[in-house]
DNA sequence: TTCTTATATGCGCAACTATGCAACTATTAT
DNA sequence: ATAATAGTTGCATAGTTGCGCATATAAGAA
């Protein structure tokens, strides 16, 4: 009872499926100051939702030099796999926000890696007033 | 955004999980005082968690006399009715002993409606020290 | 070795959550 | 009217969660 209920919580906060989103439906594995450039929100926060997915066995990750990248792990039953269907399913304009982002931010991949680290300044360490 | 994520706290919680998925798998509407006997909950906290999935959503009730009876809200679109199925496929024993609950407490109903109240008597008020 | 950089994490805090208890409302029965 | 009963709710409390900040780790670059 505890694996369907933590899977659940793991998708309850709006940073933590905004994550998902992003990694259910590109079917790629993402670094970190990629979501960080995409969802743009601290790069701590992204970090540590991402433990917590992975915890909760949505994500796995894969380490490249100094990069990390996590990716949607495939369903391995039928519970996970309606979830899945559930977060692609979401039609929510932060949600279609997040994969314009990305999309822009996959284009500076080099051979098909990140080599840049996080492009919006702001989000590495403080959050400041916003701006724009 | 706020929805979603409504939704899915909704299902974040053992006890609320637990009356979702007797009143998705039974189709019924159930009493408040059905629910609290086959899940063996104190009952203030049925009735508190009855509220939550309402607020969310999930649920909807109709009064009869003294009996508030729950149930499920046919979902409203695919990112519900994939939640719903995703319930519907957890295959937990707790869940098999609530639902196993049920069914007997269901042989009393008098014309299809609930006439008795909590039959275990000590999920009325206090929980007591389980001595079973 | 020293610097840079991608990511992780300890600390403190404010907000939220679930719970037990007791008291309450509302509806039916006597 | 009074009692009984199905369900609700305010309060206090213990536990959890997410966040900002600062700093730490770890790996490549100079």
């Amino acid at each position: 009872m505890k694996e369907p209920i933590e899977t659940f919580k793991a998708l309850s906060d709006e940073t933590r499926l905004r994550i998902m989103r992003l990694l259910v439906v590109s079917g790629k594995a993402l670094c970190c100051c990629e979501l960080t450039d995409s969802l743009e929100e601290p790069q701590y926060n992204i970090s540590r939702h991402l433990k917590i997915l992975k915890h909760a066995g949505l994500i796995d990750e894969q380490k490249e030099g100094r990069w990390v990248y996590s990716y949607a792990v495939p369903p391995a039953n039928q519970f996970l796999k309606y979830l899945c269907e559930a977060v692609k399913s979401l039609d929510e304009e932060q949600l279609a926000r997040d994969e314009q982002n990305l999309q822009a931010r996959l284009q500076v991949r080099v051979n098909g890696k990140c080599t840049l680290g996080i492009l919006k300044a702001h989000l590495i360490g403080v959050k400041e007033a916003s701006n724009e």
